[in-house]
DNA sequence: ACAGAAATGTAGCCGTGTCTACATTGAATG
DNA sequence: CATTCAATGTAGACACGGCTACATTTCTGT
């Protein structure tokens, strides 16, 4: 069944590793969501708490406990019971680099013409799908038109 | 961020808002991938077998019956077992549209300079996360940069 | 027609992310 | 100081999506 095959096998095989990569991308989506609104919290409140990371993400309490939980297991976080959670430098560094592409996305979504209301709704989850090629790209486009 | 220590219940609303719409789109993005995937294999092959779903998406086959099962749960697909599986009406619905949206974000990527291996793959995460405003604004600024 | 190979089905496990319900701790107020 | 209430922790259920292992069916080649 290898070589008789009716069409494009090598088109076939990439398929499956944009999918797979896909998947990978989504498996750290949480991770970033969560490490950004940690850091957003720390510098407008000076603290995270679990209620304000679960009302910010629109989940319930146990839920964002368990996200943290997860942090911690990464390496991403640190947390004392019954006290507010805090980035390590991992942490920190993730959080700036999402910001910084959230920024850029949303940037360049408003650049091409969607209105900013949905280009926040849409970055959101585009975000975390775009890789640092692209990611440049983005930022060369946006200077570029600028300058 | 504001002067006011605690509250700013807009921004604070509007975020678990857009998190919560990145979640419903990334629990259909299973849905929209699989039915391009059927439509294109039975266009290309004359029916789509389990066997292939699984191996363009870069699954194992269990996984992909699974997948199936999920999706004649949405009406989306029919299948009588050791048979093929093929789309319902709405099936071939969603997968034109997702491949249509596939095409445009495909074609945004590299019009911004994306480098057309990186616009594929980044475009399989990415496009779960267009909504069609988001579309439509594309396909407005594509267009109106080729004319 | 039959035996072996390939495809498909099925069972069951695991990790994740969500929830509800209840227990416990911490903080604020009388 | 005691009481109460908000915040947090913990337990357990569920759906999902991935996997392996094994059973069954269909297809294929001689």
């Amino acid at each position: 069944m290898s070589d008789i095959p009716i069409d494009a096998p090598e088109l076939e095989d990439t398929a499956a590793e944009r999918f797979s990569q896909a998947r990978t991308a989504q498996s750290l989506a949480l991770l970033e969501d969560y490490t950004e609104m940690i850091d957003d919290l720390i510098r407008e409140l000076g603290e995270a708490r679990i209620t304000d990371i679960a009302r910010q993400m629109g989940v319930t309490h146990p839920t964002a406990t368990k996200a943290v939980a997860r942090l911690k297991r990464e390496g991403l976080a640190s947390a004392r019971p019954y006290r507010g959670v805090f980035l390590t430098e991992a942490g920190i560094a993730m959080a700036e680099r999402v910001r910084l592409r959230h920024r850029v996305v949303v940037d360049l979504l408003c650049a091409v013409g969607v209105p900013p209301e949905a280009a926040e709704i849409d970055a959101e989850g585009i975000e975390h799908h775009v890789s640092d090629v692209t990611l440049q790209a983005f930022e060369a486009w946006l200077s570029q038109k600028a300058g």
